[in-house]
RNA sequence: GCCUGGGUGGUGGAAUAGGUAGACACAAGGGACUUAAAAUCCCUUGGCCCUUAGUGGCCGUGCGAGUUCGAUUCUCGCCCCAGGCACCA
């Protein structure tokens, strides 16, 4: 064997036994204990990136973990192959979207597969395969048949960059997730599924969920935003009309002075038409619609508006109430209207105070009495009803019910709830995507695609046009079609469907890949679903995995499945980070433009020093980027991995470092060495199988830790994943194993094969490649992934003598050995006894001793 | 503004049914081997103090209180950082 570990070959040489002896191909197997985890799939964006890397090692050691702990594994990949970023590189490329993407997925399997990534790939799925989004659609078609999708015309956010509808979620405080453009509002026919039907079903879950993080579970709470409240009916003055509003502050409402509608409301036209305000508030609406919700944001401050010229009453008090439009009034949200309690509200006490609108106050502090000309800012808290006729005097909280109840009594009203989660806009004017399955027709109206003629395939001939438009509206042998209710000429849908619906229930497919009859066998499914683990970056805790969940449940309301919620366990991992490096003058720099010696590196353009910056998300703009080929070249797989996973635990940032990769590198050769040494006198020894003790004190104590490491390794790796802890405890079995010299003695032989079999074992889910080449040295023909993971002895882990710690009032001061059956008085007089204790104790009289068998006696002192 | 995490050596990070703070590694320094270098191996490494250099003393887990024999861990108040949401009525 070699000084250095020779990973080009050896994990060449695995990598091809693996895949030529099929040892990751999974099938059902009833009886047999399951476990199904997969990572988030990629988008084959041309190569693999560090996230991945990271990503996709965690799942790996837990899927080998697994495997070795006796479990059926299914641990499957896929693409996430649909998406915007393949027509833009087709059109910079002159290419198609589809060559691009095959040619990334090939190139980037080739890069996993470099990994010795153990996937079971006969059950790759690709989303722009056909067989794939046919059962999409297939899906669309039957949600369309339950009412579960519908079509309607409405105000959706553009991005005229990349030329396409977004979802809420795909906002990023107002501008396009993707391109980062402001997001702009406009009125197109969309389709929408329903998800606000499953809200409360959502965030139901949400509590029942122990396998989740608590941040991704809040920040779907969150996303959800469940209000209690009260809808609240006012009439108009002088009409029919009745303008319902949506509070969760009924007990305010004696104190509504005024109402705001959102500038989109569709009785804002008519209550101004015919009055003096006709044409502020058609100038007022023309000029909210031409605003982008970027600046709206930022001017978020600026409350402002425009009487519509109505009035309506107050139904509690019967208060003429000026009806106002005004931009913080939001049409998606509530009813789109608001009743304005000016002293209770800091937005309607802004838009009051800048109008001179009245303020009343309805609500004082405990022991306090607020004036209204007095106040400079709404007061939110709780308090005592004023003003609020049969209601003074109570409690605001208990008010709440008693005026909801009131509501109701007096028809005016009703408790409600209301969701800060919208329907999910699913349609795309985009043409990489799966063609929603439906026809226009001029006689039957809209219809959808019969099952015998799916998949509608998307027609890889087409040819882009500029500027990302779609080009299926003007491709003619796609939008031509027949009515399949009445047989006449017809056209077909031209949008495709977002790609966060491919992603939502891809899982299911990997469960029977090839199925032709339908989504997924159902056997398959019971069988492997829902998955055990689901790993992948936060960064999707609210867009793919509330997406997932929902998909779930519509699934389960169609009978498809028989569960609601997907994922057992999720493992949100961190961001890989780098440090950024600048120049005043050419901004970030790669670190080649950087030449000299950390500190007084200068820019290799202008020679100004160079600006070492903060610790950023690896990101090309930032030229921070590590490139997983450098490493898998320099290293090798084994070391990319071990790096990976011993820099810090799966869910906190990894924070590269050019030297903690050597330092793994280094570890990967001394463990090497270490097997170099032994492997040929203890090749033909026989493990050791004797009482530890006939052993001598060091190997007594290296076969103790050889216990000890596989009791931590095997915790880490079941049930907290913090596979720094368990490397860093494989080090010290390691470094311990080292100090051990051949001396010819059987027992020494013995233990160290036994330790050097174990070492190979407990690395192999982190260092695959290295330990089926140790493996083999020992003369074994079978991968060690078929060998059981290792048991510790419990009786192995006892010492003959513990170290009990002796502080005096708390502070240690002493240290003796005992054995670990010695009672407490024992334990006190040795403490007692101990010369340093004595030294503290003095004259001062001892007042009370406590003892904790086993660990530690801590006397407490007069001061 | 609201919600959620998190503040521990020069660095990444260990340690929580409350019980030796700093495991393991990186960096740094010293030594061995070598003609030399690389590699490797060994040692030191939180800060301060000492007229006794030790099995020595004091301080130390963002800051301030509290509970406790004992707090990185629990409670309360504050500061800072990261992430999420953001005119949600």
């Amino acid at each position: 064997m070699e000084d250095k570990y020779p990973f080009k070959a050896i994990e060449e040489k695995w990598q091809s036994f693996w895949e030529e002896k099929g040892l990751f191909s999974v099938a059902e197997e009833q009886g047999r204990k399951k476990y199904y985890l997969f990572e988030m799939f990629p988008y084959p964006s041309g190569k693999i990136h560090m996230g991945h890397v990271r990503n996709y090692t965690i799942g790996d050691v837990i899927a080998r973990f697994k495997r070795m702990r006796g479990y059926n594994v299914l641990h499957p990949m896929g693409w996430d192959a649909f998406g915007m970023p393949a027509e833009n590189a087709a059109i910079a490329n002159n290419t198609h979207p589809s060559q691009w993407t095959r040619e990334n997925i090939d190139y980037m399997r080739s890069q996993l597969k470099r990994m010795g990534l153990s996937y079971d790939w006969r059950r790759e799925i690709a989303t722009c395969d056909p067989e794939y989004y046919r059962w999409e659609q297939w899906l669309f078609v039957r949600m369309y048949e339950k009412g579960m999708v519908y079509r309607k015309e409405s105000y959706v956010n553009w991005c005229d960059k990349c030329a396409t509808v977004l979802a809420n979620e795909q906002v990023e405080a107002g501008a396009c997730w993707r391109c980062g453009k402001p997001v702009q509002q406009k009125k197109l026919p969309q389709w929408f599924f329903r998800i606000t039907d499953f809200a409360e079903d959502l965030l139901t879950y949400c509590e029942r969920m122990p396998g989740w993080p608590e941040k991704v579970l809040t920040m779907q709470k969150n996303w959800i935003g469940k209000s209690m409240g009260a809808e609240i009916r006012f009439p108009v003055e002088g009409s029919d009309e009745v303008l319902p509003v949506f509070t969760t502050r009924q007990d305010t409402v004696f104190g509504a002075t005024f109402m705001c509608l959102a500038p989109e409301h569709p009785m804002v036209e008519q209550l101004a038409a015919g009055t003096d305000q006709e044409e502020a508030v058609r100038l007022f609406v023309e000029k909210m619609a031409a605003t982008d919700r970027t600046s709206k944001t930022i001017e978020s401050y600026e409350k402002e508006g425009v009487f519509t010229g109505a009035w309506c009453l107050n139904p509690f008090t019967g208060r003429r109430m000026p009806v106002y439009t005004a931009n913080f009034a939001l049409m998606e949200y509530g009813t789109g209207a608001v009743m304005s309690v000016p002293a209770h509200d800091q937005r309607d006490f802004e838009f009051a105070k800048k109008y001179g609108l009245d303020v009343i106050v309805v609500i004082n502090p405990e022991d306090e009495s607020l004036t209204a000309g007095e106040m400079t800012e709404a007061y939110t808290g709780p308090g005592r009803l004023v003003n609020s006729g049969e209601f003074d005097g109570l409690d605001n909280r208990q008010a709440l019910d008693d005026i909801a109840a009131r509501l109701e009594e007096k028809g005016i009203g009703k408790k409600t709830v209301s969701y800060r989660l919208r329907d999910w806009g699913i349609s795309r004017q985009r043409y990489w995507g799966a063609p929603i399955p439906m026809i226009h027709c001029p006689t039957c109206g809209i219809v959808p695609v019969p099952d015998k003629d799916l998949p509608v395939v998307l027609p890889e001939d087409a040819d882009l046009l500029e500027g990302g438009k779609s080009p299926l509206p003007v491709l003619d042998s796609f939008v031509r079609t027949t009515c399949p209710g009445c047989g006449g000429q017809a056209r077909r849908e031209t949008d495709t469907m977002d790609t966060f619906v491919d992603s939502s229930w891809y899982y299911l497919r990997y469960c029977s890949p090839d199925c032709t009859e339908a989504m997924f066998e159902k056997d398959a499914v019971d069988y492997w679903m829902p998955a055990d683990q689901y790993i992948g970056g936060v960064e999707h805790a609210v867009l793919h995995l509330l997406y997932s969940r929902y998909f779930t449940r519509v699934l389960n309301a169609l009978g498809l499945v028989d569960f609601k919620e997907p994922f057992t366990h999720l493992l949100t991992q961190g961001m890989v980070c780098k440090e950024t490096a600048s120049c005043p003058e050419h901004g970030f720099l790669y670190p080649e433009e950087a030449t000299g010696e950390d500190e007084q590196s200068v820019c290799a353009h202008c020679g100004q020093p160079v600006v070492f910056g903060r610790v950023e998300k690896m990101s090309k703009s930032k030229k921070n980027v590590v490139d997983p080929n450098f490493l898998l070249d320099r290293y090798g797989a084994d070391v990319t991995r071990l790096f990976c996973l011993f820099v810090s635990p799966p869910e906190e940032a990894l924070q590269w470092s050019d030297q903690g990769v050597e330092g793994a590198y280094r570890f990967m050769n001394r463990v090497w060495r270490l097997s170099s040494i032994w492997m040929e006198t203890i090749k033909s020894a026989d493990v050791f199988k004797g009482e530890k003790e006939d052993l001598s004190p060091r190997l007594h104590s290296l076969y103790r830790k050889m216990h000890q490491t596989i009791k931590k390794v095997s915790v880490e790796f079941d049930q907290r994943f913090h596979f720094n802890t368990a490397i860093s405890a494989v080090m010290e079995l390691v470094n311990e194993a080292y100090g051990i010299e051949d001396d010819g003695i059987p027992e020494t032989r013995q233990v160290m094969k036994l330790v050097i079999q174990t070492l190979a074992m407990l690395l192999s889910p982190i260092t695959p490649h290295f330990a089926e080449e140790i493996w083999a040295f020992f003369g074994n023909q079978e991968s060690i992934l078929r060998s059981p993971w290792p048991e510790h002895q419990e009786a192995a882990l006892a010492l003959d003598e513990k170290l009990i710690v002796v502080q005096v009032n708390g502070k240690l001061r002493g240290k003796f050995m005992a054995a670990p059956d010695t009672d407490k008085q024992t334990l006190e007089k040795l403490a007692l006894a101990c010369e340093p204790v004595q030294k503290f104790i003095g004259d001062k009289a001892v007042r009370k001793v406590i003892v904790v068998p086993e660990k530690l006696v801590n006397i407490v002192v007069q001061a």
